[in-house]
DNA sequence: CTCATTCTCTGACCTTAGTCAGAGATCTAG
DNA sequence: CTAGATCTCTGACTAAGGTCAGAGAATGAG
């Protein structure tokens, strides 16, 4: 059976059989919507984030805000510094109703594996975890975004944060060779950013050299709560492909001792250990590769 | 992360993955439940066959199809035996439509796999493989049906069918230990059915025997189409639980060598080969389990 | 032949989900 | 202070999906 064929088997299953479960059963009869915003609202969310959070339209979302707060689940008040915003917070009763749905929700789960027996189980769960994880990685997508944009900026700063951790000596991106926004912005460089959820949980960086086919990749990081997936290679290999397409025949960078598992990447991704080549501070190791 | 966790966060990130293709890139702005019945269409059905296959009112389905065939994708026409059956076709742009359909459907498929690189694609497909088998065991309903239920009969009808394929001599049931209809309903015995998606897809029956301790499984069978499911031991799990209910201690049964993974279930299962207590004529092996 | 049942269809109606165009209050940059 | 932007809300509207109550034709059991 071909790769596709499996997709689809896999996805008219599991529609079938986890979808059977959710209608009804879940939302006790409550519209779909209004069960998503109930999940939605935490501890007090202002009313913009959750129309960002669930894609809704003001005017819908307005709507069910009221049904909920028709039925006494719901509160949504103003009285912040910005005078505009308003905030949606769960009532006791909305706070017993969403327990319920959370209660609901895994017994569904709950009944999907109890006719199996131990051992099917078992694989079952693997299974999933391991389809949830792939299939999340196939949901990161990576483009070109400018140093500026927030996304970038915050990519950086979870990298400089990182880093500062890890390093035996701290870091301090001023004592580090220099890696400026201009420097990482077409036509100088360029910076990619890996997004999930319109979250930013990755980014690499492409330092060019006018006139020569070297490069060197910078900022090279992966947010810990989707390593594992993959991602760090996808990134590398999205650089490389890119900095072919400016021309460039060797790639270079330097990184540090403590960060194993970026010195592992490499080595895998085809990256051979050369003699320093800068005077970075906080290198420890120098890899360059030669594109093909 | 606990069982139910992981098959939670399993249904919230492929009802993402998944969903988010099939809207609209499927339907191609066509509503769902018309795609669905243009989909159901095959060479010609029934429409009561497809309200019935669909779960769809009739008067929804009605106008499903009244707007198909406002299309041109379709017919639906009478002059079958039975004057108030009608008949639903795909006419060529119909079968053309769905073709479409299908070809997008496949497209959607690949996109999922699209951002993987190969090594992720391949553990992927196998976790879904994986997912899609097991959830379809978790389908499987067993329920005590009587012998004479049409259900019932196409299990036993199968089951024949296999042996005579199977047996190097052939199978005759009439030259075999006996199994009637009353020798398998209660009070002198039962037969478990197995069913998938309304179809029977696997049985078991227990022959009992008047003030003793000890009683005898027959017609041990699964569709080929579910084997390697576990349904095999499910099915023998269940009718060991009843037959304990019923004050059977001792449980045995007979077996051709023909079905070497039916003896690979019995001694799994723990029944120990003993000396031949019957003289069944198309028996190799005899086995027994003393239940707990 | 008759009466109940089956099958399909139409008309009337409903809820959910969602879009779009403002209104009114508030905030922010200049 | 003003103009434009932001935030929430209401009203008007739409499409999809679906339910329910018959009507009318055909069938099957007695």
């Amino acid at each position: 059976m071909s790769d596709t064929a499996v997709v689809r088997r896999f996805q008219r299953t599991v529609t079938q059989r986890i979808g059977a479960l959710e209608d009804g059963f879940l939302a006790r009869g409550r519209p779909l919507g209004q069960a998503r915003v109930l999940w939605e609202i935490g501890e007090g969310v202002e009313v913009r984030a959750l129309r960002a959070r669930l894609g809704l339209d003001s005017g819908y979302l307005s709507r069910l805000l009221r049904a909920l707060e028709a039925e006494g689940l719901v509160v949504v008040e103003g009285g912040g510094a910005d005078g505009r915003v308003r905030t949606a917070r769960l009532t006791p009763a909305g706070i017993a109703e969403r327990e319920e749905l959370d209660r609901r929700s895994d017994e569904a789960a709950a009944e999907v594996l109890a006719p199996l027996p131990a051992a099917q189980r078992d694989r079952l769960v693997a299974a999933m975890a391991e389809v949830e994880r792939l299939l999340t990685a196939s949901m990161v997508t990576v483009e070109a975004l400018d140093p500026g944009h927030p996304a970038a900026r915050r990519c950086v700063e979870a990298y400089v944060a990182e880093l500062g951790r890890r390093f035996e000596s701290g870091f301090d991106p001023a004592r580090s060779l220099s890696a400026e926004d201009d420097e990482l912005r077409p036509p100088a460089g360029m910076l990619l950013v890996a997004t999930l959820h319109a979250e930013p949980v990755g980014c690499v960086a492409v330092k060019l050299h006018p006139r020569q086919s070297m490069a060197e990749i910078k900022r090279m990081w992966v947010d810990p709560s989707v390593r594992g997936l993959g991602l760090g290679r996808r990134l590398l290999a999205e650089a490389e492909t890119r900095a072919a397409g400016h021309g460039v025949r060797t790639l270079r960078l330097e990184t540090n001792r403590a960060l194993a598992e970026a010195v592992a990447l490499y080595r895998a991704s085809g990256y051979l250990e050369v003699a320093p080549f800068s005077e970075e501070p906080y290198a420890h190791h120098w890899f360059a590769k030669r594109l093909r």
